[in-house]
DNA sequence: ATGGCGCCTTGATTTCGATCAAGCGTCCGG
DNA sequence: CCGGACGCTTGATCGAAATCAAGGCGCCAT
């Protein structure tokens, strides 16, 4: 479980250096954030964190893709935040997790511990300003996807997602999006379904649709071929434009 | 439009003093603020920024309600935001607005010039970490109603925003949520619609419900009386302790 | 090899909320 | 005083997604 952890021990060689939390930060100030941070591993299909769970700790995630859920007394479930590599972990002045924590794939964070780590926030104001421009976004995001859980049909809603991964990945490995590109989906059908706030039925008859009309291919029941984003962006119902909102 | 601003031109007698961005400030931090701030009122129903304005300013609301909204080229409209009294408006480092800010009710708001602000920023790390709190907060917010647009159905999401208004109405007051409340819905039935991921038909039916249900009872179409929160809270979904989320 | 399990697909039916439609009360301006 | 706009309610019908149900495929462990 917490095997080749030497290889990513040294901040300056982190894969995630540039986007985390720490992207900001000088050498003198990783100096401080590498005397408190320690890795951890999970692997897939387990829960990280419990809501309710006491926290002593915020982290960074590494590798891997974890959610963020709610869940109802009566099982019902909504997804409330994807955690792919920078994503951060954990609320600094907060003692209990509200939120279930779950690896979907195997997945390694850089922990800080929290109280240290509040208190860098109060002496390295780099930090401070990155976690307001991460929270910023991530709060972007949750609107966008409060449009799609509030008014987009099934088919708008798994277009989206899948054009919302597509993006992701063509940003992280900084790959033209023209042309016919490729996805893998890190999720199962349940979890897509908890995404999208539908049932995992819905979800798999709106994705055979999509198929069907050629808006997608399929390859494996996870990997989908986008042969023109352009015709996926239109099934979204978003602004067909797409401008980059700055 | 910009009647008895005299009465409220310094922040040390601001009625949002305490809660708003500026709310860790010290005394010369303030004056600073106080230089470049500006007050800006607009009635009910106006739209105060439109989606793709440029915008120059950051701004708190001081008096009022607005609203946060996205609209599909359709017409599918959703409110992603509710604007009270000490919230935020705007984003530093951003040019272009993503969403329309509409006035509910009349409403006054004190803006800073954006460039200005963003050097404050900068300059005084309480302002920045003040927003961080706040964007912070909104992010639980947002996650809060993500589970009821995806998962709630139209009782329950009734329910849950009558106690989201009144949890906000007592908690501004600092009365104690004990026996019989009342609360004046900011919002119109479609305004409500709206925020919920609903229609105004189905909005105005489940609130019928709910008073022939005996869960609240109506003065008027906008005053609700709960005769009992325990009974409203039942109905909302939620986990029934309703344990303050810290 | 075989049985079981996890993940997914597809079909039949039901249901909740959307849509279409009519009408009520209040406020406001002519 | 009247007409109309606005905000709201209620009824009838429709439809998209949920639910209930069955079965397929790939994979692992016995």
């Amino acid at each position: 479980m917490t095997e080749t952890l030497v290889e990513l021990s040294d901040c300056v060689d982190c894969p995630i250096r540039h986007r985390a939390v720490c992207a900001r930060c000088e050498t003198d100030e990783l100096d401080h954030l590498e005397s408190i941070k320690y890795y951890r591993s999970y692997s897939a299909g387990q829960t990280m964190i419990w809501a309710g769970d006491r926290m002593d700790f915020v982290a960074s995630v590494v590798k891997g893709v974890a959610t963020l859920s709610q869940t109802m007394e009566d099982g019902r479930t909504q997804m409330v935040g994807l955690l792919l590599p920078s994503d951060f972990i954990g609320r600094p002045g907060r003692e209990i997790a509200p939120y279930n924590v779950t690896a979907i794939s195997d997945v390694t964070v850089c922990c800080f511990r929290k109280r240290p780590f509040e208190n860098l926030l109060v002496t390295t104001p780099h930090i401070g300003q990155r976690l307001l421009e991460m929270a910023l976004d991530e709060l972007d995001a949750a609107r966008e996807w409060m449009l799609l859980l509030g008014r987009k049909t099934a088919r708008e809603k798994i277009a989206s997602l899948i054009a919302i991964i597509a993006r992701r990945d063509s940003e992280l490995k900084a790959a033209l999006p023209s042309g016919q590109l490729s996805v893998e989906l890190p999720l199962t059908r349940e979890a897509m379904a908890d995404y999208l706030g539908l049932t995992l039925e819905t979800v798999s008859r709106q994705v055979s649709a999509l198929k069907k009309d050629g808006i997608i291919q399929l390859e494996g029941k996870r990997k989908v071929i986008i042969p023109s984003l352009e015709t996926l962006l239109e099934e979204t119902g978003d602004d067909t434009d797409g401008g980059p909102l700055i």
